[in-house]
DNA sequence: CACCAGGCAAGCC
DNA sequence: GGCTTGCATGGT
């Protein structure tokens, strides 16, 4: 992998980055895509825009410094994922999953943003998801940037009711309480070990084992955090023959398994075969 | 075709 | 089992 540094851009040099499949997987909110087909969106703070391009990807927005700092991990890119692919094609089921789903890169995100935004996704879809983590920025945050666990501590649940978040709304608030008054420490959290890190994000009301698990993986570098939803439940059943991960073995990166498993469900639309195959299945018994 | 009722969606309490 | 909200769905 190259890095160039252009007067306004930089330019990420390598075949293992693809854009739509890093931000379209399900693991962070608040990248679109625009009309010319750039991916635009804030994190950290800084606004974003990038472009796919035959060779790599180009990013405007962040100065070297901030890319060094802050965006280099953020995308992940000190992370060999093509040896990592070598190893998950060990298992039958991913060697053949891996050609589709290569390029999607784990995101290092913001953990309160990450604990928030998985928070909200509860028992909800994506478009929704969006919508109420935009409303939450745009109401709360400073320049569109997501909100301090600061300001968002102060909020009373009637405050929070223009994002819509419904009976989200109080687990935000004691989020953002915990977190603001040194509680719960995420820098610490990020240096525990898996289950202590577990345990002290489900701490928060609304953090079960799911929420925590996604956070985790996206926000605190877990890499080998397997969020299980009802998808993933399905997917692993139809692939494996077992609703639980916890028999097979993907080496260590359980969390990149889990997102190149996620990437080809949902655009295959096989979770759609899979679940119309369990409402026939129900209508017979 | 417009409208409404009831179900349901990346879970948690 | 209840929780908020929004939306696709099927029935009228």
């Amino acid at each position: 992998m190259d890095i160039i540094y252009n007067k306004n851009s930089i330019y990420i040099k390598t075949d293992c980055f693809h854009l739509q499949k890093t931000f379209e997987c399900g693991q962070c909110f608040r990248f679109n895509k625009n009309a010319d087909g750039a991916y635009f969106g804030i994190a950290y703070g800084k606004a974003l825009t990038l472009y796919q391009r035959p060779d790599g990807v180009e990013l405007f927005g962040v100065t070297k410094a901030e890319f060094e700092n802050t965006f280099f991990d953020y995308f992940d890119l000190g992370r060999d994922y093509d040896r990592i692919n070598e190893i998950l094609s060990r298992d039958p089921v991913l060697k053949d999953i891996i050609p589709y789903s290569r390029g999607i890169r784990i995101l290092n995100q913001q953990p309160f943003e990450t604990v928030v935004s998985f928070i909200i996704s509860a028992s909800n879809n994506i478009p929704r998801i969006k919508k109420i983590i935009a409303a939450l920025c745009e109401s709360f945050g400073e320049n569109g940037a997501f909100p301090s666990p600061e300001v968002l501590a102060k909020c009373t649940t009637d405050d929070l009711s223009v994002i819509r978040a419904g009976f989200r709304d109080k687990y935000i608030i004691d989020c953002a309480k915990k977190v603001a008054s040194g509680e719960i420490d995420l820098e610490k959290v990020k240096k525990m070990d898996y289950k202590n890190a577990s345990a002290e994000l489900q701490k928060i009301n609304g953090v079960g084992k799911k929420v925590a698990d996604c956070s985790l993986l996206f926000g605190f570098g877990f890499i080998d955090a397997f969020p299980k939803d009802v998808w993933i439940k399905r997917i692993l059943q139809h692939f494996y023959g077992v609703a639980d991960e916890s028999t097979l073995d993907f080496y260590g990166y359980g969390g990149i398994a889990q997102q190149y498993l996620f990437y080809y469900a949902i655009t295959t639309h096989l979770n759609d075969t899979i679940k119309e195959k369990e409402k026939q299945y129900a209508v017979q018994v």
